[in-house]
DNA sequence: TAGATTATATCGTAATACGATATATATGCA
DNA sequence: TGCATATATATCGTATTACGATATAATCTA
């Protein structure tokens, strides 16, 4: 079968959509942008790439008794599990992670902040949540205009 | 000067960050990558690199007296000139685009869906419109959470 | 009209997510 | 208990793609 044909059966009769339609959700998705590029450009000028921050922000979110592992990091961030774990070697490598093997469960493997980390992360927080709260209005009423 | 010291000067007191609102900044980026990784795949699955899929939709949410050209996509994925270049002759070679010099201004390349381009792109704009029905609220919940 | 500006294109490079695969540890059940 | 199976992490080769540097053509401006 062709990846074409899986996306609908062939032939399946789709709704004819209006070009304002496309527009809001073109414009909601260019709302998302701006905020991913801000958080990009912001990661990237305290020398992180966007991906790390995520990781950081990720693990420094995580609620739940057990701390964080690489399968943590996995499910948060929706990846392979393989590529969290490169993606934490890295980390480590850049001083950003410390990696314990778990004492309950020597399979897994514990992720804790540096303190560099915890001092990167913060700064970044405290810019995204002011970044939001002036980009906040502009995502809500895309959002809004989608389904009318 | 050193990535770091550009983010903010070395030295400036950060506000301290409660473990709440770090959770709650990853729960917004955890509800923005599920949205991103239904895209990923729906477009995936109808056979079109993600990136392809943003590019038709920011054409067909196209609005102006001008039609839509290279430097258009640029603006709206907030991309480089030239990696719309690229992105739009690629997106050609799959049948997905037809570029035409411009009348008025002869540098510039007016770009087309193709009627296969525009199948597509109707079909993964439906399944879209649904899927964010149904994710809009735990985004909104999740960006309310933010600045409390 | 010369020089500056704008729009698009090309090429080499780097980053990173993935598939395939491997290893170690843990768990379940005969 | 011991072995099969499952789970967690790791490694390696590959492919995609965005970027920087640079180039070319068309347009604009003084």
């Amino acid at each position: 079968m062709t990846p074409e044909a899986n996306a609908r059966e062939e032939g399946t009769p789709v709704r004819e959509l209006s070009s304002e339609e496309y527009a809001a959700l073109a414009a909601f998705r260019y709302q998302l942008r701006r905020f991913l590029a801000f958080s990009e450009a912001a990661a990237g000028k305290a020398g992180l790439p966007p991906q790390q921050h995520q990781a950081l922000l990720a693990l420094a979110g995580h609620v739940g008794p057990e701390p964080p592992s690489v399968g943590t990091l996995a499910a948060q961030l929706l990846i392979a599990a393989h590529t969290a774990a490169e993606l934490a070697s890295r980390m480590v490598e850049a001083d950003l992670l410390i990696k314990t093997a778990s004492a309950q469960d020597r399979r897994r493997m514990t992720l804790v902040l540096t303190p560099k980390a915890e001092s990167v992360l913060r700064r970044l927080t405290v810019a995204h949540l002011e970044e939001l709260r002036v980009l906040e209005p502009a995502l809500v009423l895309a959002l809004g205009q989608l389904n009318p």
